[in-house]
DNA sequence: TGCGGATTGTACGACATAGTACAGATGCCT
DNA sequence: AGGCATCTGTACTATGTCGTACAATCCGCA
């Protein structure tokens, strides 16, 4: 599974669904007139393929890799079945689709009230959470995008966390330093869907 | 069902699904500190409960009445029965729960690349798609909390909607005058989950 | 009919981010 | 080792939104 890989394209019937033992794959909201954005990063903690569970086909969305990693796919038919059979299955891989609704709505709501400094921190908790390791590629090309705003501001914004020694940054990569920080930087736009996984997943195992 | 009414408590069991007969209820992304901002609007198109659905029992989101309206109500242990004896009023909810996660990340990327203006006209479309006739009750202070903005804002956005002729803003009401040069004027923010719904529910009727 | 809370209109400086441009730095590939 | 694409740093103006304050208006209720 390597970079940029595309595991469910846009408005194309979904093939697989992806379990991820390790990487990152973004899903990007995006309209026909071409604007795109991150709407809910999923690691190994959940499924790529929410729509299938749901007995959805295709999506407006797509869904990528943002770092290579090695998955797990199951065949869509195969898995339809899987789930018609094994409630106890389809009932947490249900509880991760809910996280991921909170995800989603987290990140409408930082979007919408919080500053580019604590949406960045917040992203970069949200990678590393799920990374092994301290340390992941991104540009900062690549964040403005994914963030909805101007790539110099990346860089600022970048600056900032790290002159405050929250992470230090080099080409290509960031590596997180001091997570605590980063968790008071990013207040209150990180932690809900990440308490209700480990209430409703993480708990259960 | 009155104004304000909470159909879906933070945090607290969820007692009962309701379907909304008329009216519009809004779910709200909270933080701890207190940041409240939409995520997702539903009228009698859709379901208020979607977390039962998929199993969970309580949210960190509050769902609200925004408009009044009538609404049926089923108590959540006899909603549970209900969707595990009849796979084909799951699926269709299952459907409805996919268009919900849709417009929420539709909230996500308005809120992150949409200017004001946009975002206004794509919260007042969503509000005309589910009312009967052309005006709803609703304030400035309401929209900017909403929208997650200032109100003076709203206000301002407003004036600029109905310069245009689109609307006609009296107090704590709007109406809608020219819905096509609304559309216009939400460009590119209005319509991706509203076609996916056309597709997936609508279709089946 | 007039009071008072709610709603709306307007103003102003402050500031974050947009848009754009370009130079410098890095590191891969030949 | 050099060339070149990619990535990062920085600068500048423009603009949208913020935060705040206060006046004007509306309308239900006493």
């Amino acid at each position: 599974m390597g970079r940029r890989d595309i595991l469910i394209a846009a408005n194309k019937p979904i093939t697989h669904v992806h379990f991820l033992e390790s990487g990152i794959a973004s899903e990007v909201a995006a309209t026909p007139e071409g604007r795109r954005i991150e709407v809910c990063i999923t690691g190994r903690e959940g499924m790529i393929g929410v729509p299938l569970l749901l007995d959805v086909d295709r999506t407006p969305h797509e869904t990528f890799v943002q770092i290579e990693g090695d998955t797990l796919r199951i065949e869509a038919a195969i898995f339809r079945r899987l789930i018609e059979d094994r409630q106890s299955l389809r009932r947490i891989l249900a509880h991760y689709a809910y996280v991921a609704h909170l995800q989603t709505a987290g990140t409408a709501l930082s979007n919408g009230s919080h500053a580019l400094e604590e949406r960045l921190a917040r992203w970069l908790l949200m990678c590393h959470d799920r990374v092994d390791g301290d340390e992941f590629p991104v540009t900062h090309e690549f964040l403005s995008t994914m963030l909805g705003v101007r790539r110099p501001g990346v860089t600022t914004a970048i600056h900032s966390l790290e002159g405050a020694g929250m992470i230090k940054a080099r080409r290509s990569y960031v590596q997180v330093l001091d997570r605590t920080k980063l968790k008071a930087a990013a207040g209150d736009s990180y932690g809900v869907p990440e308490t209700e996984y480990r209430r409703l997943i993480r708990s259960g195992r």
